[in-house]
DNA sequence: GACAATATTGCAACCGGTTGCAAAATTTTT
DNA sequence: AAAAATTTTGCAACCGGTTGCAATATTGTC
């Protein structure tokens, strides 16, 4: 059916290692033969198969990207950078959807039988020891929007989730709030458990106690609706920081459904600046996570590793900045 | 490094095609060598590589899953209900991200490289040629969320756009709305063409002349607004069919920040159904596609191909409803 | 228990490439 | 122009499976 090396070897009137070197970069060939080469691949609209590539030299081309938040839109503009920025590298992400599994083994398993070249892990709800069953398997394998937790060794991409916490407690003191609850995500996230200990952390430093201290069941709309509802049995909430933007806008919609105002009523901070942060309904004061750098560089950090799989661990840390839009009241109280 | 066949079967003490049998369903194995196989199997952990397998088999389990919209949400529970659907049936989906192509050569190159089974293009805003593409280089192809075009020979999986279009016309009349603009998504995607043509021609026939038709850029939030924003100059529109919920949110966003009241002031009728319709931001009233009928007809379709390449051409149309919320005003007026 | 029918097994070729090695061709040096 | 050094080439083995075919083993029949 498809046109194979041998094919093209004999109407180039060459062997077909010659063919094959044609397409091998770094090996060598003539001018004149590369010449006939790629005049008969023309004519007979050749392309080497990876597949039978990936064989012989025992590399796929192929990245696992392994997710486990589908309802969350952020993780549309996560596939978007990463299925581009793979793209142009000429790698491919081999996508595993974990929404129905708990146990890593059935994807470690297929993603050995497609002998991928990497994994990236692409989730801040998994512990590492989750990573690391790929790992096991000898895979490279970099924990994308990981914690970077001492004592695994898996090469993590992310954030300082306590950091981030900490600015968001900074940014409601400064704005002059008091009554401060705290919103997560689910309480077995490892972000949501960082951010916590810093959220938590800096208001105790400072001396305010939050009024309340509550978690989604998930990064979800809908979870943060019903968990804001338990939060607004709280007298007199001022301000709520919400371990994800998805969550602040199910809290919020649930607080002015209820008839407060925002920022007016309750103020907001929520986390990561999706793209519908911006968005006019919500308008959402939140704290970027550098999601396009944490992308390339695990990607980066991913074809390293393909090549120099004993390089040593590496946690790649990125900034977070507040970026205030229009869900906390104004700065003079 | 991997354990292989030959290993398991100098362990098992029986012929390499013995291993292989026991791993092929259908093959003729004996009771006792398939234990003997599998006991060895365990005991090295081995597992058949698929990239072997394909490569004698001429299968790869590989889905090529092509899309070019990755800034509307809804395309993430596409996406999910693929990468879960395609996994439960032993099939991995190969993402092909369109957003930076135009001429489909280069993702038609690739699938082909890889040696994909079979090809989605799960897209309403490329025409069939695209996927006839695909059909070209004799790989098997299903357009999802296509148009139903005669004279193109791709199969098609999708809903009747002409028939919703004219179901979003039929309920803004019900309502009452006589002064009733069309927003539609751009103007070169099929899908609005198609709602465009059966809403305008269902006005048409009823009587009823449009105050403003109108295309946004994209299926997105923000050409939504940027349209919506023309819409309003004209004098004293009621009611508006979006032709995508997403553009029906920045449409909503816009209409309110310039002081309307959404339904009060100006109806809106959207079209989807997407998960976030229900947000009580926006609590939204549209044509609900059946997006998961559509995703796992067209999985089904894809499979039944490879097996059967020349079956004959395929039209599959689901039917859309109208989901009422409360963007439309009561019908009593 | 002999014979036919059926099921199981191993051999060997094949899928479509890559690559180490030695031979052949070309270029450089003297 | 011959010798040495370098580049290019083809051979053949290999990557890890599958599968048609003939040989062998098992089961069923009378």
């Amino acid at each position: 059916m498809a046109v194979t090396l041998k094919e093209v070897a004999e109407l180039a009137g060459v062997s077909r290692s010659a063919v094959s070197r044609t397409y091998t970069d770094g090996a060598s060939v003539s001018d004149k033969t590369r010449k006939k080469v790629e005049k008969a691949a023309r004519e007979l609209g050749y392309r080497p198969s990876l597949i039978a590539r990936s064989l012989a030299t025992n590399r796929t081309k192929l990245i696992g990207l392994i997710a486990n938040n589908f309802q969350n839109p952020i993780f549309l503009e996560v596939f978007d950078l990463y299925t581009r920025a793979l793209q142009k590298r000429g790698l491919r992400p081999l996508i595993v959807n974990l929404t129905d599994e708990t146990d890593p083994e059935h994807s470690v398993q297929m993603l050995r039988q497609y002998n991928v070249d990497g994994v990236i892990v692409a989730t801040s709800t998994l512990r590492p020891y989750f990573a690391k069953a790929f790992k096991d398997a000898n895979m490279p394998v970099v924990h994308a929007f990981g914690r970077a937790e001492v004592g695994t060794d898996v090469h993590v991409v992310g954030i300082d989730n306590q950091a981030c916490g900490k600015m968001a407690a900074e940014t409601l003191l400064l704005h002059g709030y008091e009554k401060i609850a705290f919103l997560g995500g689910p309480e077995s996230a490892t972000s949501t458990q960082d951010r916590a200990m810093g959220f938590l952390g800096h208001l105790r430093d400072q001396g305010v106690v939050p009024v309340d201290v509550r978690y989604a069941d998930a990064y979800g709309y809908q979870a943060g609706r019903d968990a804001m509802r338990e939060v607004l049995k709280v007298e007199g909430v001022e301000a709520v920081f919400c371990g994800d933007d998805l969550i602040c806008m199910g809290a919020m919609d649930e607080t002015r459904q209820k008839g407060f105002r925002v920022p007016d009523d309750i103020g907001f901070i929520g986390f990561n600046d999706m793209a519908m942060a911006q968005w006019q309904a919500y308008n959402l004061t939140t704290v970027r996570q550098p999601t396009h750098d944490i992308i390339l560089s695990s990607i980066d950090l991913v074809a390293t590793l393909v090549e120099e799989p004993e390089k040593s661990l590496e946690l790649r840390i990125f900034p977070c900045e507040v970026v205030e839009r229009g869900t906390l009241r104004p700065f003079s109280q």
